[in-house]
DNA sequence: TTGTAGGCGTTATCAA
DNA sequence: TTGATAACGCCTACAA
């Protein structure tokens, strides 16, 4: 099923091997791999001699032998979809920028479904990666059965564990009923939630939102599937108000949403934010706190998600999930408590 | 200089081999290799036999031995930085897909400034890895010489080539010049330029457009660093309408120095957009075309601009230098022509 | 069509 | 402290 890239790309000079440096400086292979190893007991006569024939030869050690060896590789796969969203790429940048600190190389992963996962996943275990993060969650429990098959030790963002993979998330479900919370607290009573696609971050905040109003002895509040991006948003916000019912608090499962839903709200139907509505979103992206949009938001710790990935993939420790706390971050669209 | 990784990330079991696989399905090695290679002369019995071994091992081929052999490994490294900006983070994720297409991986380097992008780039050339893309611009010639020096192709977006590099651009001066035909055809003449720091694009889009002025006989207009992001734009906004000089018109130099300046324009001196000051920005993010931002500004075509990356490293064509064509994309906050 | 054997560039083990 | 040698797992002749 596998296969060799089909057309060599721009073939560059064959590297010079540590052989070669041998030769140049007059020691053995042996001696050359030892100065570029770390803990090696090398006179520093050699290790001079070998040094300036390596930099006459421009001559960079091969990881492949090492790793054909040890089976490990120090490469770590990580799986993003949603690049049209911040949440996602801050959560890349941060990942990498760890891995890159415990110097492992990061493997990208490009796809928009976690669909054909297994597929990206087995062909990269060609190259004998140590470890798999996605930051796509892992919707069926089948998928993430072919993903343990193949033996790597596997870490998923915000997603559904199946009782096989390892994952860290917020506290999705706390979050919803934070958002909950603060708009009744704000007075609002007509409540809507603009859902996004099935996804376990996507139903922990509904059931989270949905479970506190109940408890506080609300109706349920209207739910319009929403997804995750901006022009969903928008045509699902538009939707929503155009059936008569007039909310006066909205949750909405991302940011995205959120700010689609704000222009929605003002541009097509002439409401005020947060007079007549309130809006809450989710993530805290950097667009929420941008003057001209100041969106209140429950905050994601990315970098504590990002460190809590890595940690359980590289360190392995006891517990396979890990909860990041969320942080509600009140701005201008909703409306400050009145005590 | 380089080091293997310190603590062995999460040991997983060793893989079976194909010697492992021949044994069980009592054949040789070789016929193995043959039947998981591309375009093998194995009998179907054989074949049947291999394969069902191989599925029982859960045997996945190992690429390393091949890439050791041949010098090529399929791995790209992606340079990148400037994940706030979503001009970046598209441009990734289509260089990551047209690579994947083309059956090559990506690895990803996370660098906020291009000085360590030699050191970086070292320590993967022990991965064999086949080729450079940068989308960070490269700055110095002194580092496009460090990385020339690895031997590996190399292509950067939208950065000088210092007569070394392989670059891909968007007509930058071009488009620099369309901003200035455009403020003026909506009747600006106190017109300002909201500048990045040093680089390529931000040098190229500056020349432009102040020879446009200067050839219209406009005098040549204030000019201001913003830097790239939103943060920085606000500031320099407020900075330059500060002095007592009141532009109405505005080029930046990227979208989110654009949507910061209008958000300051509005909110710090209660000004409108485009009656009292035109604004325009460049990349078209998709921030651009939401409705309450509305930003008129330059687009840069990333699908091409990634396209012609992988090309040029890939494919290894006569011409070193692409450009690509910018296009205007007329929204809410310049003046729509008069005739 | 299949098997045998050599080699890719390291690291690890042992002997000197 | 250094050198020789055997892996690692696959590919590629070449032989059968």
């Amino acid at each position: 099923m596998p296969s060799r890239p089909p057309r060599p790309p721009a073939a560059s000079l064959p590297q010079p091997s540590s052989t070669a440096v041998a030769r140049l400086a007059g020691v053995s292979q042996s001696t050359v791999s030892r100065v570029f190893s770390a803990g090696a007991a090398v006179s520093a006569k050699v290790r001079e001699r070998v040094m300036t024939a390596a930099a006459e030869l421009n001559y960079r050690p091969n990881a492949l032998p090492g790793i054909l060896q040890t089976g490990r590789s120090g490469i770590i796969a990580v799986v993003m979809g949603g690049f049209y969203n911040p949440f996602f790429t801050e959560s890349l940048q941060r990942v990498t920028a760890i891995l890159h600190a415990r110097r492992l190389e990061t493997m990208l992963v490009e796809t928009s479904s976690d669909g054909n996962i297994e597929e990206i996943v087995g062909d990269l275990s060609r190259y004998r990666i140590d470890g798999v993060i996605s930051l796509l969650a892992i919707g069926s429990a089948c998928v993430a059965q072919q993903l343990e098959s193949t033996g790597l030790p596997i870490v998923a963002v915000n997603s559904f564990g199946h009782g096989i993979l390892r994952t860290v998330s917020t506290d999705n479900r706390g979050a919803g009923a934070a958002a909950a919370d603060l708009l009744l607290r704000g007075g609002s009573r007509r409540l809507a939630y603009l859902a996004g696609r099935d996804s376990a971050s996507q139903s922990e905040r509904e059931a989270g939102f949905l479970g506190r109003l109940a408890e506080r002895g609300m109706p349920p509040p209207e739910v319009v599937i929403a997804g995750f991006s901006y022009e969903e948003g928008y045509d699902a916000t538009v939707k929503l108000l155009s059936t008569g019912f007039r909310p006066d608090g909205i949750f909405c499962v991302d940011d995205l949403v959120a700010i689609s839903a704000m222009d929605a709200i003002r541009q097509e139907f002439g409401l005020s934010i947060p007079e007549d509505v309130q809006v809450i979103g989710f993530d805290n992206i950097p667009m929420a706190s941008w003057r001209g949009i100041n969106l209140t938001t429950l905050n994601q710790d990315i970098e504590a998600l990002a460190v809590e990935s890595v940690h359980l993939l590289a360190d392995d420790p006891p517990q396979r999930e890990v909860t990041v706390p969320f942080r509600l971050i009140e701005r201008g669209t909703t409306r400050a408590p009145p005590g």
